[in-house]
RNA sequence: CGCGGGGUAGAGCAGUCAGGCAGCUCGUCGGGCUCAUAACCCGAAGGUCGUUGGUUCAAAUCCAGCCCCCGCAACCA
């Protein structure tokens, strides 16, 4: 038997292990944990990997910022997204680090085994050079020619780096997207990649670095480790226990090439281009479909981090439950669009759909079962017309539902599951239970009519498990029913009859209220509004880098003077600058600030400032600025100018 | 002319690739019902489909221009 079963290999990205992730990124764990028991329903042996990216400069600097180990720092917050997906009820089959050691040794394998194939070659990577931060930046990264970390003066320099021979396999790729249409999901991505991408021609791909630590060592050059692609990308088939030289694990032989690789649509390009090409280049299949789904954005201004309620899965799950969450996400995801969430959001579909569409008719015919008779459900065979269309709706589902699975139009699926329980609720006022129950005679029509919903529910409840799992489960427990099969829920009548629901239904959903919830939010997790926030002083205080020492002549090369805006306007064609003309003493200096987001033009006019008034005059936007206004800026990049703090005339010395 | 996404009823969206009466959910209003979680069912109102022009018997849909919003990039001196 085990041996007939249709393979379905099925990935998410892996979650960079910067920080806890929000809601955007839990969504697409939930949408492939969807697809993944859909697919075991049908009967496909499914494997569904996901995990954790936990290598790089980035995790490197923000370990130290806390002064702990790289490992350490991951370890953490690997766990925190571990725990959340565990949380949402992802059902994975593994949970890849990169930082496991299996992994790691299998990258080194395929870094190695590229190398020897010559598509990976040694040379050089051309930048300026910070000597003292050993860091390279790109012309346009550099302040003023120089350091934008420390303000020393670059160099010209170049850094020995491995690159990748993307150019190499451009047209094999080519090909294969041109000869498999189903390749790249949505298929308007595919134009995007080829007319960006590959078409202009690839560059090859710098794929090893050496100004930091944490990554995994090129074997051959310990200088090196190897940068995020090849590290990142090869988890899909080093989870499976790909082996380069050829001792792969049965799991890799059974499940590659994967089925679908899910991933946000900000990283197709990598998936897209450099994956396929890494595969091409290793001679392993590539996989057959990648789509890139849209992202899951915060639309209420009302929740913006600087005011720190970032949705978490976490959080909502604190107030809404689990497969609320699940369903919210996933229905109302829209295909191609990005999809919006809030709490208000979020409540009003709970209400709609989940208490009153689906708990509410759980709730109402489990009652009347019991009400009229016992509790115990039985079929009498006493059909009236109206009950082909019931019927119909309810063999019909699992069809419709599949067919939108297919196409991976999720929230469509669940919109097809939720029609059915509504065409239940309809069928509840066509046959009028309260009225059939008052007449003595109509007892067995009352009693096939309730047949006829609890098995309806059966089979929706069937359905939804994919989606809700939960709530699938808790459903056909109060009426004490199993999960169907795919082939028994295209067939009606199979509910046992005479079997009996449980006499004391549990709501399944609760009624919320919007304002106690939002009420409940706030005293959680936020502070009611902006202004408030002043008064946590130990939670605003922030830690920065530190910067090297200065001597007390460096600081007096520095000229700050107060300064008084005397006129402000944007800067046309930019979206953040403001254009400042600075009255300091008695000249005026047009200085430009990326401000634009918190001061209009209007507030800036007639404030006192403190301002670099020595600063090498630069364009920006193509306009003039002869200094700086100095400004404070929080963790969240929100600033606030710096102002003397008694009136002083304008031009006098800060020092 | 940096790249990309979007603008369809009060809200959130589908429909646009293959042109053919403008649709779904919520909300609002009216009605019905009373088994149920003030739930359920029926009906109605509400839209210059961002804008201008073009192609067509016919345009939300195809073509061209313009306006606005949102990401990213750049720039945040």
């Amino acid at each position: 038997m085990e041996k007939d079963k249709k393979t379905y290999y099925l990935t998410t990205a892996i979650a960079y292990t910067s920080g806890k992730p929000h809601i955007g990124n839990t969504y697409e764990a939930v949408l492939a944990d969807a697809v993944a028991r859909f697919k075991r329903m049908q009967g496909y042996d499914v494997r569904f990997q996901t995990g954790t990216d936990e290598h790089g400069q980035k995790i490197e600097l923000k370990a130290k910022e806390d002064g702990i180990s790289p490992k350490e720092f991951v370890d953490n917050v690997a766990g925190q997204i571990k725990n959340i997906w565990d949380l949402m009820n992802t059902s994975y089959d593994r949970f890849i680090r990169t930082t496991d050691e299996d992994h790691e040794k299998q990258v080194q394998k395929i870094f190695k085994k590229l190398y020897d194939r010559g598509d990976i070659y040694k040379s050089e990577y051309q930048g300026m050079y910070c000597t003292p931060c050993e860091s390279f930046f790109t012309p346009s990264q550099l302040i003023d020619g120089k350091c934008p970390d420390c303000g020393r003066k670059c160099e010209e320099a170049k850094e020995e780096a491995y690159f990748f021979k993307l150019s190499k396999y451009a047209d094999r790729l080519i090909e294969h997207i041109n000869t498999h249409p189903e390749f790249i999901q949505p298929e308007s991505r595919k134009n995007e990649m080829m007319n960006n991408f590959l078409i202009p021609g690839l560059q090859d791909l710098c794929v090893s670095r050496t100004s930091f630590k944490w990554g995994i060592p090129v074997t051959f050059d310990d200088k090196h480790v190897i940068y995020v692609w090849i590290d990142a990308l090869s988890n899909y088939i080093t989870g499976l226990g790909y082996d380069a030289d050829g001792d792969s694990d049965e799991l890799y032989n059974k499940y590659w090439p994967a089925d679908l690789h899910l991933i946000g649509k900000d990283i197709l390009r990598f998936h897209t281009i450099y994956w396929p090409i890494m595969l091409m280049a290793l001679g392993v299949p590539l996989p057959k479909q990648i789509f890139g789904h849209p992202w899951l954005l915060q639309g209420d201004g009302k929740m913006s981090k600087s005011k720190g309620n970032v949705l978490y899965a976490d959080d909502l799950v604190d107030i809404f439950g689990v497969d609320a969450v699940r369903f919210f996400v996933l229905h109302e995801m829209p295909f191609d669009n990005d999809g919006v969430i809030s709490w208000e959001l979020v409540i009003e579909r709970v209400n709609s759909e989940l208490a009153n569409t689906l708990g509410n008719l759980v709730n109402r015919t489990i009652s009347m079962s019991n009400k009229y008779f016992g509790g115990v459900v039985s079929d009498e065979g006493a059909e009236e017309a109206v009950d082909s269309e019931l019927k119909e709706a309810v063999t019909s589902a699992y069809g419709k539902v599949a067919e939108k699975m297919e196409k991976l139009r999720v929230a469509d699926a669940i919109t097809e599951i939720f029609n059915l329980f509504r065409r239940c609720n309809k069928y509840i006022d066509e046959t009028m239970p309260w009225v059939l129950a008052k007449d003595e005679g109509k007892k067995d029509r009352l009693k096939t009519v309730l047949y006829n919903l609890i098995e309806s529910i059966s089979v929706g409840a069937s359905l939804l498990e994919p989606f809700m799992p939960e709530t699938s489960e808790k459903i056909l427990a109060q009426i004490n029913s199993k999960k169907r099969s795919v082939e028994t829920l295209q067939k009606f009548g199979l509910y046992e009859s005479g079997n009996k629901v449980t006499d004391s239904p549990k709501i399944l959903f609760a009624r919320l209220n919007a304002d106690d919830v939002m009420k409940e939010v706030s005293e959680k997790f936020g502070e009611g509004s902006a202004e408030d926030t002043a008064e946590k002083p130990e939670d605003s205080a922030i830690d920065i880098p530190a910067k090297p020492e200065i001597t007390f002549d460096d600081f007096m090369k520095m000229q700050f003077q107060v300064g008084e805006i005397i006129e402000c306007k944007e800067v046309p064609k930019s979206k953040k600058l403001l254009c400042s003309q600075v009255k300091i003493g008695n000249s005026v200096k047009q200085i430009v600030s990326g401000i634009r987001k918190y001061y209009t033009p209007e507030e800036m006019v007639g404030k006192k400032v403190m301002v670099l008034v020595n600063l090498k005059p630069a364009k920006l936007a193509g306009v003039l600025s002869e200094g700086m206004l100095l400004c404070a800026e929080d963790e969240n990049g929100s600033v606030a100018l710096v102002a003397p703090e008694k009136d002083m005339p304008s031009g006098a010395e800060i020092c």
